[in-house]
DNA sequence: TCAACATATGAACACCTGTTCAAATATGGA
DNA sequence: TCCATATTTGAACAGGTGTTCATATGTTGA
């Protein structure tokens, strides 16, 4: 409306970024997913032990890591007829990490309204 | 491979949280909604503000704004007549940071298929 | 070859959510 | 008070998305 600033956003982050990791931060916004990327985190899992530590369905749970494979957020490897997950690098861990850091911080009173 | 790595996060995420960690992570899945934390990354920014930079309606501002506030992703502070949002606390930036870092990792080729 | 297991795929459904527009509320100054 | 600015709110629409079910593909061992 009123004034625009010319350098609108943090200079690391460009516009066509934005959308890159907005996907990112969608797919692990949902609770089942997030729980399959946690159930891999510690090492690679087959999609088995991985529906069996989320509580989901093998069906759904191969729907869903294809998304997450195809955002290079896990990756995959054949084990005999098994295909094991594994997070794609560390930085999932580190992302996870600082959120668990953020819900835990201590709750502040609302100041406004 | 099964190099036995220590397991450091799962077990501090209990099935509570993950509800919890994907609502934060969904709110951050929407790039309008990235956009204006960017905005306000790097200091207080009132709605005005916050919407030229992000280039979405004050409208459409203020209805992520309820959002983003109502999940402690943001605190509000009023001046004059103006309110003025900005990150609750610095592990939202962490977060964008580590995901910034692994949009950056340098991409494998597919093993499996 | 066959059978048994493991994973992937496609379609269909119900549900959710981001956006726009119009209107309302709130604050500060003349 | 009245007016202009700033932000919020509600309704309504369009498009997207997670889930289930049934089926298909692929792998191992006999």
């Amino acid at each position: 409306m009123s004034d625009a600033s010319p350098i609108p956003l943090p200079r690391a982050v460009t516009e066509e970024r934005v959308a890159e990791l907005a996907d990112l931060f969608r797919l692990m916004g949902d609770a089942t997913r997030l729980r399959i990327i946690l159930s891999c985190l510690g090492g690679p899992a087959s999609v088995g032990e991985i529906a069996a530590r989320s509580g989901a369905s093998a069906s759904l749970v191969s729907h869903h890591l294809r998304l997450l494979r195809a955002a290079r957020l896990v990756r995959a490897e054949r084990r005999g007829r098994q295909i094991f997950y594994s997070p794609r690098d560390e930085h999932i861990r580190c992302v996870i990490e600082d959120m668990v850091a953020h819900v835990g911080e201590p709750r502040e009173i609302e100041e406004v309204d």
